[in-house]
RNA sequence: GGCGGUAUAGCUCAGUUGGUUAGAGCAGAGGAAUCAUAAUCCUUGUGUCCGGGGUUCGAGUCCCUGUACCGCCA
């Protein structure tokens, strides 16, 4: 049985997030694992939320909560909404647990034992009120250059002239807004990427059939300017793992933590860690290609934004190491989706967030129109028009009504089962060779990761039921020849289970009320043909709800006005 | 300022290694049908493929250049 790894960007843990974060990783991630569990691959699919670093703290304050409490309960958020959009992690862990604080800690200790890390001094500003160091965009102050009195450390907003901490006249603490603050020395460890480079370099040539969105951004960070930089991977704060050789303590490091964007990738492991702890599980036969995991097929899927960070720097921490830890495969990066003219934005609430799209329509409605539009090759644009007609018109129109008009014909008349006689003739052989031919293009591009194009297919399947009842237009021929009629609409019937079994990814409750309507269960279409005599004559059903309502324009206008602004 | 990306029908987007009259869906127009969520099906595109140069027998597709938008970096 194929064995396939899916991980997931994982989330930040600090709030909600939009659609455009939904659909750049974990919406399509969970396409691709649905998809490949029909086909019968043994599947692992896993996400997190990233919880460490200094937005979590300073989010947890102002939510007048310690950090380890609020991030438990954003955690239960983003799970509930997770299972909301039927995201089906296998596990949905969180970087602050146990296994990422012992594998993260591990990882520093392989690399330090393989002198990739390098200890550096640096001077950092620290505030005493507030107790903690300051990250250059917490300091506060006047720019130099334009007087403009909310500079932040790293640049000025008002003139955007780049900046240093030191620079801002009369300096404060964003958090606090304390002026109590002083230049301290303080040591950091750097993983020194630089030397990694040539390997990194190698691995990357090495890869066939990347996307060029994916290996022109690793090459450029690779190349540009001086190469590959060296980066720090520790802080000054409390929330965090802390900074240990392995097992042991790491000397000069105490009351340090690890940066943020050195255990979050290490966390893909450590929830599979998770995930077997808590299932009796084995995490390492993913992972360990010494102890299972060479046959395993691994894909990540992400925004463009984090695709350095798993081309270079997780790469570096696995290659580094010098054990056998299984890399990526493929790895599947997402563009942009822009709403309205404008970006998603989670600091100005622009947009719709996934708690409130929840809140106007069931999840099969967003995952279709998201799919279907995935940002693959370019940015790309929601507008509600957009959103409204192209629903409407897939999901009501033309497989919501086929449906309808199948199971309703059948009802009135022959009754709720599946009719008996008559045979097929050229019609539906036609119907046959078309559908055997469009599933073959689905299934190919789904195995490749075509989105859209394997959306694009599965709806032309859909159109290709409708074709063929007009053609076939068993409602005529049902006066003159009820048995062949009868013929007829058990293949129309068939068609449903068909289609729900195929759209199950994109749709999956839908998907399951069609099935729950006909009495079937998934099945993947091997053999057409014999697919679609699954349903015998005698077979009960239900007419099923309508699957999916329309938008009205009144709704639309509303929801239109209601996200235009700021998050209410 | 440096680097990268994008610019194709009213809208959202496809166009593989350069090759015959540039495509899909939606919207619009006309028609058929009436089983169905007024739902379906058929027919219908006079597009300076952003502008300007160039390479080539031939360029939306390659090169140079200009413009616009977006992103990353400094």
């Amino acid at each position: 049985m194929p064995r396939t790894l899916i991980t997931s960007a994982i989330p930040y843990i600090n709030g909600i997030k939009h659609l455009g974060n939904l659909v750049g990783s974990q919406l399509p991630a969970d396409l691709y694992a649905r998809y490949l569990r029909l086909r019968g691959h043994e599947v692992m699919f896993i996400c997190a939320t990233d919880e460490h670093g200094t937005p979590a703290e300073l989010a947890a304050a102002k939510a007048g909560k310690p950090v380890a409490e609020y991030c438990a309960e954003m955690w239960q958020v983003q799970k509930d909404l997770a299972d909301g959009f039927r995201l089906s992690f296998d596990h949905f862990g969180r970087s602050s647990s146990p296994q990422n604080h012992r594998l993260t800690q591990h990882f520093a200790g392989r690399l330090a034992e393989a002198g990739l890390i390098e200890e550096r001094s640096e001077k950092q500003v620290y505030s005493k009120a507030d107790g903690r160091f300051l990250p250059d965009r917490y300091i506060e102050g006047t720019c130099p250059n334009c007087g403009y009195e909310r500079a932040r450390g790293d640049q000025c907003e008002n003139c955007t002239k780049q900046l240093d901490p030191t620079d801002l006249i009369d300096p404060r603490s964003a958090i606090s807004g304390s002026t109590d603050l002083e230049v301290r020395e303080t040591k950091h460890l750097y993983l020194r990427q630089s030397l990694l480079r040539d390997r990194l370099d190698q691995w990357i040539d090495g890869q066939e059939g990347w996307p060029i969105l994916t290996t022109s951004i690793a090459k450029k960070w690779l190349h540009d300017g001086d190469g590959l930089q060296d980066r720090g991977i520790t802080r000054d704060l409390d929330w965090g793992i802390p900074v240990r050789k392995g097992a042991e303590p790491w000397p000069g490091m105490e009351g340090k933590v690890f940066y943020v964007w050195f255990d979050a990738p290490i966390e893909y492991i450590a929830a599979t860690n998770e995930w077997a702890d808590a299932t009796d599980g084995d995490w390492e036969r993913w992972w360990r290609t010494d102890k299972g995991a060479e046959d395993v097929r691994y894909v990540q899927f992400m925004g463009k934004d984090n695709v350095p960070f798993h081309t270079l720097s997780f790469p570096a921490t696995l290659l580094g190491s010098g054990e056998p830890w299984k890399t990526v495969d493929y790895l599947k990066s997402f563009n942009y989706l822009n709403y309205d003219g404008g970006q998603f934005s989670t600091s100005q609430g622009r947009g719709v967030f996934m708690d409130q799209a929840l809140e106007v329509l069931p999840a099969d409605y967003w995952r279709w129109w998201l799919l279907s539009h995935v940002p693959e090759n370019q940015d790309t644009e929601f507008t509600w028009e957009i959103f409204q007609a192209n629903v409407n018109k897939d999901l009501a129109d033309v497989l919501g009504n086929f449906v309808s008009r199948v199971t309703k014909f059948c009802r009135s008349k022959f009754g709720e089962v599946v009719p008996d006689g008559g045979a097929w003739g050229e019609t539906e052989a036609a119907l046959i060779a078309r559908l055997a031919k469009g599933l073959e293009a689905y299934q190919g591009h789904m195995d490749a990761i075509e989105i859209r194009k394997a959306a694009a297919e599965l709806r032309g399947l859909w159109v290709a039921g409708n074709e063929y009842l007009q053609e076939a237009a068993p409602w005529s021929v049902f006066k003159e020849d009820p048995d062949k009629a009868a013929a007829q609409i058990r293949l129309a019937l068939n068609l449903i289970p068909f289609y729900a079994t195929l759209s199950a990814p994109f749709i999956p409750d839908a998907a399951e009320t069609m099935h729950g309507a006909m009495g079937t269960e998934p099945a993947w279409p091997e053999d057409v043909e014999a697919t679609l005599a699954t349903l015998a004559p005698g077979h009960a059903f239900t007419v099923p709800d309508v699957l999916f309502a329309k938008i009205s324009d009144d709704d639309r206008a509303a929801w239109a006005e209601r996200f235009a602004g700021t998050r209410d």
